[in-house]
DNA sequence: TAATAAAGAGCCGTATAATGCACTTTAAAC
DNA sequence: GTTTAAAGTGCATTATACGGCTCTTTATTA
């Protein structure tokens, strides 16, 4: 199973705020290889490594109801 | 680490839709046990066990930017 | 009260996420 | 090319999520 919508968001916003994954992995408090494995794709992350990284990021994980209307 | 808002919202959204854990856990494809725990607040499931209740549900784990005026 | 259904919890083996460390690859700057 | 910073990878250890089985608790209903 791949995340990708979710991988990219957390990427593409540590990299708007010019954050390495040092500096994320540091302050988020999650390891640097956790950051990296997820950052790269691999690995099926908790929800507690996710939940870190979006804090710092300033990003709140939410559950919306799907679009059914037209859906593939 | 405790997610609330993310627990509820999967249980309250199982309850509208009438469905037990167990038939929420046949048909997500997870253990009956896992999400036992998950809906009674305890652990910390990955990403994939939360994306197979999703699915399921109707709902898609999002990631949006928080809301920073005027929090707490 | 008794019967039933749904949810919660203990025990526990297996799989794998989290992590550190060392090394490699990539890319930018000079 | 060389240097340097950032990102990616292999390996090994520890912690813990997953899931089945069984038992208990909590409604609900007859």
């Amino acid at each position: 199973m791949h995340f990708k919508p979710l991988i990219e968001t957390i990427k593409a916003r540590r990299e708007a705020l010019r954050v390495t994954q040092e500096a994320l992995a540091e302050l988020s408090g999650v390891g640097l290889r956790t950051l990296k494995q997820f950052e790269s794709g691999k690995g099926n992350p908790t929800l507690s490594t996710i939940q870190k990284l979006a804090d710092v990021l300033g990003l709140e994980i939410t559950l919306k109801i799907k679009n059914t209307t037209g859906k593939k």
